[in-house]
DNA sequence: TAGATTGTTAATCGATTAACAATC
DNA sequence: TAGATTGTTAATCGATTAACAATC
């Protein structure tokens, strides 16, 4: 599904080219890199020119004619585009083995992210402390989602708890669901983003058998 | 990058959709349902049965006119395109929270790939069990590669030692690489997946602050 | 000013959808 | 046989690429 930005249509493919932009631009900032041209930038990213000024110009022009682009300029509107700006608050549901990585990974507040807390409904996992966040009850969701304005729950629950749990947090007001258990969720009330990982092994598996796709994606 | 079957070019993005037949044809064949229509399926999924009909085509032909397809029939045959029946043999790099998670993930298992080992740096990890594997010496990674004959390799270790790695495992004899760091790695040699889920909570960012994507992808 | 590089329109390419003849 | 539904070709739609005028 399409998105609007000031009233353009946004195709999805582009939106989920943003990161990596975002990324790569992060890395040039970090080497002293301030200014480049969309040239540079294709070479970079293995993408064309034509694209990557395509689609900054879905969200208005970033750069100037015989100049390029402002990396820094740049880096920040994308984020901005993103809301990486909005500090969402984010909780984790699950305190399993894949809640504590996801506790545990640093990158998601290095993007502006903030991870308040975990919630299980495991009596052993209450209480604990992960990488400096509490472990909740998961009967204490609905007053600490309004209590703290969270607006993102990442979901590492068993497959069948996850498309309640989605319900239950859609109607204490999350506005965001980042999924990972292997089950579709939908939703016309929040927004969803799936992460299945099990995909990917599958996807790279054919193209093991097909030994094709050697210059990856 | 589209890949080859029997000669026909395969969109990527046909190949993208594929685990996500193989994952509803599973839950059909659970729930008892083994025969389906192009229709029903394109109900169910909520993309055109025009597509799905072309998407297997790209394959040959898995139904039969006026009847549609035999579901168990149709799920073996993806599950065979996507190599699953292969069997490949797997270890994951990096015994950290994101592999312990990782070994503890049963769905790989399922999907039928093998699991055999994670190797590490750390002599503290070195020696320790998870699930059921053992966490070997990354320095036994060359033999253990060969004698085993391992096809793919889970990458959960820190970005700066990615590149290295991949090129390493390359060397011995991998085959494909599921990159779970926060770095863009590509490769000649060997057939790369790459797992950004920062990636994923940015594009939910998006859809956020836009109040838009609310019927999903 | 001359050179560089964008922003944007136009052309091309590829993927999705529609249509329908083949056939179970 | 009549009805259903595929396989496949043709039409449409949208995304990517090319081109170039605008302009820094």
């Amino acid at each position: 599904m399409d998105m609007n930005y000031n009233g353009k249509k946004v195709p999805d493919v582009v939106i989920k080219r943003l990161p990596r932009y975002y990324r790569y631009l992060g890395e040039f900032l970090k080497q002293g890199i301030n200014r480049i041209s969309s040239g540079y930038l294709s070479e970079k990213m293995n993408v064309t020119a034509s694209q990557i000024r395509q689609d900054f110009n879905y969200f208005g022009g970033f750069g100037q004619q015989g100049y390029g682009y402002n990396v820094e300029y740049l880096y920040k509107e994308i984020g901005a585009i993103l809301g990486l700006d909005e500090g969402y608050k984010t909780i984790i549901i699950g305190a399993g083995h894949l809640g504590h990585a996801l506790a545990n990974h640093t990158t998601f507040e290095k993007r502006g992210f903030k991870i308040l807390a975990l919630f299980d409904n495991d009596p052993d996992k209450i209480g604990e402390v992960i990488n400096g966040l509490t472990v909740y009850n998961v009967n204490e969701l609905e007053h600490y989602i309004k209590e703290n304005d969270v607006k993102i729950a990442i979901l590492a629950i068993p497959k069948g708890a996850t498309a309640e749990m989605a319900d239950d947090l859609a109607e204490y007001g999350i506005e965001g669901l980042c999924n990972f258990s292997y089950v579709e969720l939908e939703s016309k009330k929040v927004a969803i983003e799936n992460v299945h990982f099990t995909d990917s092994l599958m996807t790279l598996a054919y193209k093991i058998k097909r030994k094709a796709g050697l210059d990856n994606e």
